[in-house]
DNA sequence: TGCCTTATTGTAAGTTTTTGCAATAACAAT
DNA sequence: ATTGTTATTGCAAAAACTTACAATAAGGCA
């Protein structure tokens, strides 16, 4: 099951749709991993759906975040910025079928722990999508 | 002393200055007790001080919160409001000569309390200013 | 009191966010 | 597949908020 066919189900249960510009946002949310602002998820979402507009992106980030698929946060001021809200779990995308399995954070928790000592950053984006080549396709 | 003595002296005391505008904003905040957004706020401010612009509303109000003098609080979405910081006393004002004396706020909390239970209402305005004639002019 | 320094304001323009409504498209049912 | 219902979008304009900079005025000092 891929992150957007659930993500369509989630919604198609409460009785909304899924529409492209709303995979569009959750594409870059996901993606993107930290906190942002609608400007910003804006200026990248643009790139995946060309014609997608600003109002479009406000209504979507709170309609996102009153429907659990997204968080909403206070930047300093009274400014919002949003994130993924199940950002725990990361992705492998088969290279030949596109096939996308998940990958527990905790199988990376570690080496997140290591990259945050050696290079003193924090909070570093906690969605990551890898890339490979599935079973199926390595005996084809 | 009055309220607005108290609060040029903080501000210096900082090595800010106290002007109109300020002043103008912080008697609409202490009037009205409640939260308010820059908006009303500049509504109100602008009948007592004809020629206050929105830019120094926001400026100001952002000002007072980093002061100590107001507050600031998230409403629905990302919005700030804003409300008077030491909202917890009130005052007399003399009709002859204006002196202006401070009424702690626990002797009114049963009047508001009765209110509250009569009325249905909460959080009603915390700052009144009653108006009455001083000790002195009664005399004279 | 009048001058000087500089914190603060107004102006004008820009950016961000919201709103109402007609056009579109998702998806359920035929 | 095709159609009907209606959730969702784009458009256009308005409202809310921010910024840079020149003009103003508060408060210290002579």
């Amino acid at each position: 099951m891929t992150c957007s066919a659930e993500y369509t189900l989630q919604l198609r249960a409460r009785g909304f749709r899924m529409t492209s510009q709303r995979l569009a946002i959750l594409h870059v949310l996901r993606h993107e991993g930290t906190h942002l602002s609608p400007g910003e998820i804006y200026k990248k979402a643009l790139m995946e759906l060309p014609g997608l507009t600003e109002p479009t992106v406000y209504r979507t980030l709170e309609f996102l975040a009153e429907n659990g698929l997204a968080r909403s946060s206070h930047a300093g001021g009274g400014r919002l910025t949003y994130q993924i809200a199940a950002a725990d779990h990361h992705h492998i995308v088969c290279r030949v079928c596109k096939t996308e399995i998940e990958v527990e954070h905790r199988l990376l928790s570690s080496l997140y722990h290591a990259l945050e000592t050696a290079s003193g950053f924090k909070n570093i984006g906690s969605h990551v999508t890898f890339f490979g080549v599935c079973p199926k396709c390595q005996t084809n």
